[in-house]
DNA sequence: CAGCTTGTACGATGATCGTCGTACAAGGGT
DNA sequence: ACCCTTGTACGACGATCATCGTACAAGCTG
């Protein structure tokens, strides 16, 4: 893309507690960091992700969780590879993330997160080569 | 005060994820949540926190912290007592209220509270009798 | 009772937020 | 070379938010 430099993160000891916990009051993001931290390791695109919004709305979030240090985004071809910074994170405000993604998994995002990717691949199926459209439509 | 029943609480099972991430991503409500969990068991009256906002701020603060049920408050007299609902939180959100807190100390939230008390005390010194205007005035 | 204190209710206002559509850039296919 | 896919940038729009001022209610206390 056309950023001059690489991407811009915050670094490890500048994480600010109320940008991070704003950024997972979203539950559209919230659905991102459940998705990121189950298969942690692995990177995703931001495609990868069932998000019942379109592409800017997407690229809006995952520039929120940028910002406030939540993940980490590496260019590759085409795509944006995204990782959760679970060290940084666990460094900083330790124990947040894992009791927050544990009451988001008792709560209902991973319900909300099967139904969507469930939903966009029957949308997939339906009607091959349509790339966007907020999951139902 | 005039409302017709005592206050609305919700219950513990209906806590929300996003309303307590919510609520606790505002920096003057993390002051309150902050001092608040400092001494508990102890009642706090709204107006005993040295907050830098008006009267009217600070009681939208407390509808918001209360929405989200993460403090109860009890009517007494003229003023409200506010109490943390811990074990609410911690049965439905295990951890989270403490790592929150935890992260707060380390960060800014105490630092500005114990300035912002300071200041409160001063001008209280200085002109008795103002009970309002926001810590500056 | 009169006054003071504590807090609520009800706008109003400016800022931020979530969402979208359109246009465009960059890289990988054919 | 051409398109297609992936994502960004920018502008717009409605909703929510944090803040305030003013007016008022409820309970103490002189």
């Amino acid at each position: 893309m056309h950023t001059t430099e690489s991407i811009v993160h915050p670094a490890a000891e500048e994480l600010e507690l109320g940008a991070v916990l704003h950024a997972l009051s979203d539950p559209v993001r919230l659905q991102i960091v459940a998705k990121l931290a189950q298969s942690d390791e692995a990177d995703h695109t931001c495609g990868s992700f069932g998000l019942p919004v379109t592409k800017s709305t997407c690229t809006h979030h995952f520039k929120v969780l940028r910002e406030a240090g939540v993940i980490q985004q590496r260019p590759q071809g085409t795509t944006r590879l995204n990782r959760l910074r679970r060290a940084d994170l666990d460094a900083r405000f330790p124990g947040l993330l894992d009791c927050v993604l544990k009451a988001a998994e008792h709560a209902d995002v991973i319900a909300v997160d099967s139904e969507a990717s469930l939903e966009s691949v029957v949308a997939a199926a339906v009607a091959p080569g349509t790339a966007d459209s907020p999951a139902v439509a």
